[in-house]
DNA sequence: CCATCTTTGTGCACGCGTTCACAAAGACAT
DNA sequence: ATGTCTTTGTGAACGCGTGCACAAAGATGG
């Protein structure tokens, strides 16, 4: 297997920081955006502000890959649209299985923006019988009996699993050994794989759950200024008292002042 | 349980670093599936390894809680569950609403997933006239003229958006002007929002192309491999020319006209 | 009550990522 | 050519997150 374990001297030049890394398609959408629109070099600020960043970080980041702008004008658009596109892979088509056509996995066949950028969907795989031939976004559904086979005949090594959380793992596990090395998993499950393989979650629940935690403080501040002075009675509340309650008590510390 | 002690030195009541709060849906998911098999206690090791994280990180984020656990014995687990629950905000319930019920859209709101946790689909808004008062998922979709009215009635503090990428900024300026204060984004665009609004994105495209490059990278170190002693050769090159970068000797930067 | 054993809670060091600030590089006008 | 003006590329400082390693807490058994 491909253990990326080697004695390589680990982060070479080639080591892009992953934090770039997950920015470039960003700086990339904002590129092709401006593309376009015909548009023939913008500068670092600019293209910051369109994707949403910091314009050092930018430069940085664009450091990482060499020095394709000019100093004084900025980055050709079209130019940095190359380099960006080749530093991610996307100059080379990406053949990908979904396996698990359900509601999610359906609408992600549907999803028009997969074949945008050199990803094509190879095949879609669910191991319901009665699904097997049945046309979803114009790609037949296939049965996961042939899982393998799929996976060999098309050359495939990304993985879109939308399975059950119950079947993940085992999914998993099944495209691992057939030569999947990376695969984006959307099913509420931690999934274990050898050295080697790539694995990134996509999991609306978590993201959720963390929109509350920030919901919920923001409610309590608010409460909290409203209460005006109440501060100090939390702090005191919370010095003095520390049987059973948490940092911040359950209901907000604030005690009706 | 109760055995606090005044021994937490203050305890970052409202400073729980991101990290922790990203995780700590993690940890509740593998804590529930626990409680269900009626498991009474868990240690930092075993949950840890549930939750696919290192036990020390797992320890450093619950001390940002407090102090929970009990020395020589581990974690209570139905305590832990709450006391999470409680600091993630899912003691309460959360009015959510969804904007774009297209394919994505539609899959969202057949999500079991969702109401498990607090968070309840409370109305399904749409720009297409064709579609109002169709249900999905057993909820009727309302068209989005009455968006405003919707998100004050049911006290909404949280949006989704599915629409399609052109419409998502409009549509999110409309959420936050009617008092939505948590957006999770679907859409592939940058949203611009005011301070106070949070903002999530989901991005399938982005997730897709940090795969590529990673499974581009391994490509290319297999073939390095393959040729053994090439290393040393590029090794040498990137030494005397440091003006490019190619990784594998792509194309030569030759700067566009 | 003491000894031993398990596991937590955390001080500390380290590495990564972010941001500032500025010298240098180049464009452009004169 | 020379000067000015714009914008890049990056050195350096800083802060956050991670993981190690261990003392202390508490359970358990004698
Ligand atoms: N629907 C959403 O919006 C959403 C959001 C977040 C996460 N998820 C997660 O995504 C996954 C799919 O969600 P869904 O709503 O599409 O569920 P679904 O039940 O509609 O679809 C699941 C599909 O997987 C197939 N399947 C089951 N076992 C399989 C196996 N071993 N091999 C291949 N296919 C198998 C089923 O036949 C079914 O077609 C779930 O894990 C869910 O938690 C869904
Ligand atoms: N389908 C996927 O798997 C997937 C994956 C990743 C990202 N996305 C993104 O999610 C979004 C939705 O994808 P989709 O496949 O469901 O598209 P879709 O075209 O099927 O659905 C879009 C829906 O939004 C509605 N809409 C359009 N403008 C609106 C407005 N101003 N207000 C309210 N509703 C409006 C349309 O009527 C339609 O029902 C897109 O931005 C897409 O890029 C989709």
């Amino acid at each position: 297997m491909a253990t990326g374990r080697t004695h390589r001297p680990a982060t070479r030049s080639r080591g892009i920081p992953e934090a770039t890394v997950a920015r470039l398609p960003l700086y990339l959408r904002a590129l092709t955006a401006l593309s376009e629109r015909s548009v023939p070099t913008v500068s670092s600020e600019e293209l910051a502000a369109a994707a949403g960043v910091n314009s050092a970080k930018l430069r940085k980041d664009f450091s990482y890959l060499g020095s394709y702008g000019t100093r004084g004008v900025g980055y050709d658009v079209e130019y940095l649209v190359y380099q960006i596109s080749r530093e991610l892979g996307l100059t080379q088509d990406w053949p990908v299985v979904i396996v698990g056509i359900g509601n999610l996995g359906a609408a992600l066949a549907n999803y028009g923006g997969f074949a945008s950028r050199g990803f094509r969907v190879a095949a879609l795989i669910d191991a319901d019988p009665s699904m097997a031939g049945k046309p979803v976004a114009g790609i037949p559904v296939q049965h996961t009996d042939d899982l393998e086979k799929i996976i060999d005949d098309n050359g495939v090594s990304i993985g879109v699993i939308a399975t059950p959380a119950g079947a993940a793992q085992q999914v998993c596990e099944r495209l691992v050994a057939a030569g999947v090395t990376s695969i984006l998993n959307f099913a509420p499950t931690v999934l274990s794989v050898p050295d080697g393989v790539d694995v990134r979650k996509v999991d609306l629940s978590i993201e959720l759950q963390i929109l509350a935690f920030h919901e919920q403080r923001k409610a309590g501040e608010e409460a909290e200024a409203q209460a005006g002075a109440v501060l100090e009675a939390e702090a005191a509340a919370a010095a003095a008292k520390e049987t059973g309650k948490g940092p911040d008590g359950d209901v907000p510390a604030v005690m009706p002042a």
